[in-house]
DNA sequence: TGTAAGATCGCATAAGTATGCGAGTAGAGT
DNA sequence: ACTCTACTCGCATACTTATGCGATCTTACA
């Protein structure tokens, strides 16, 4: 490594906080630009003199960390600065909202400092460091954001096709203008549909064809 | 580690697959309990013994890695069966698919002795190992699916209310009887409703109420 | 060769939706 | 006290939906 990794900390517990410290002062791959105790501040000196990692207390006084990283996020748009999120429990709904921050990387406070200290180069090598725990909760959060109820449901071409008129908003009529059938025939293709979908109206068609990912 | 971690091997690469079966014997503790070429073949072996961890490559001839992870998990749905994924290419879309097969970890092919075995011993204490850029893409499906298109779309109670009974698939009336207002007043509600999501129909306001996660 | 299945179209009607125009009442702020 | 705003309600009407009960026509297949 050329140039050291120049790190900020943002950590309201003094202990910790010089902990974290005195571990990038350890290796030349690293250099700690600037420690502060509270978001506001952080920010503030962030906006100034932007480093390549930054790793973040979840847990701060006034601002929280997610905000935090969120308006370092805005306000460093051009700049790559990967933020690595610290914390001492593994709340889901946390790593969730730390993801949407724009945060990089997410590690327990229980880790090791070799973890700590290779997260940091993970991040800047374009990977995202995560505790083992977190890992698994985030693997969770995609299987229930992207899994699909399965069930039976299939639609065939002209059927998805006016199904699809319906989520757009189209009248009978646009529907039926749109793919050159009649609008009896629209009509009856909404009655397959709805018995498929076990539905009475468009509107619960539409939550269930996007529910259930028909299109 | 008491007793040895139980492996299964599957891919059809002779010499990868070798190569990981002398990786396993060379350490106490993990024992390799078979190894398979093809999907079919581990499918039947697998539902016989159960082992803790298995190794699958996701480009298999005949049955995908990914098909064979999800029969796998549906065949031993008691077992805990983690699955790591090899790959030699970095796709986001067969990530997701592994992910929601039920794979616990995501391997680059290209990962060292030691990162294999470091993963086969995290999935089995709680983590999802990945390799690095797999972990990024992760973090970006998760972004992706969770995070709202910003849009200053505010609506107060009583609208959000309405709103729900519009997605509910409720008429005017029951919303009405529901919140103890006239039927008119819904009337108006929801043409301010529909003046702050800029759509004519109840079918685009349901879908701008979903996309933008407004209830 | 009939017949079963699927795709298309038609008519009718009760019910529901979208929207124009108007209006009363209560609370917040000046 | 006055005005503004938010919330509530009413009437009217053209348009759209949901659904019952058919009817052709083509294609596949027993």
């Amino acid at each position: 490594m050329l140039t050291p990794i120049r790190v900020v900390i943002v950590e309201d517990n003094e202990l910790f906080r010089e902990g974290l410290n005195s571990l990038l002062n350890f290796s030349s791959d690293f250099k700690c630009i600037g420690q502060y105790e509270s978001g506001v501040r952080a920010l503030k000196a962030v906006s100034a003199s932007i480093p390549d990692v930054i790793l973040m207390d979840i847990d701060l006084p006034e601002m929280s960390g997610i905000e935090c990283a969120r308006q370092i996020k805005a306000n460093t748009a051009t700049a790559q600065v990967y933020i690595i999120m610290l914390t001492v429990l593994e709340d889901e709904y946390k790593v969730l909202e730390a993801i949407i921050s724009g945060a990089s990387g997410y590690l327990l406070k229980t880790s090791s400092p070799e973890t700590i200290m290779d997260a940091i180069r993970q991040v800047c090598r374009g990977g995202s460091p995560m505790s083992p725990p977190i890992a698994r909760k985030v693997f969770g959060l995609v299987r229930i954001s992207y899994s699909v109820p399965k069930q039976a449901i299939v639609l065939n071409k002209r059927e998805a096709e006016v199904l699809q008129g319906l989520v757009d908003g189209l009248t009978y009529k646009m529907i039926g203008e749109k793919y050159f059938i009649a609008i009896d025939t629209v009509r009856t293709y909404i009655r397959t549909i709805y018995e498929k979908l076990q539905v009475h109206s468009r509107s619960s068609a539409i939550v269930k064809a996007i529910k259930y990912k028909l299109l």
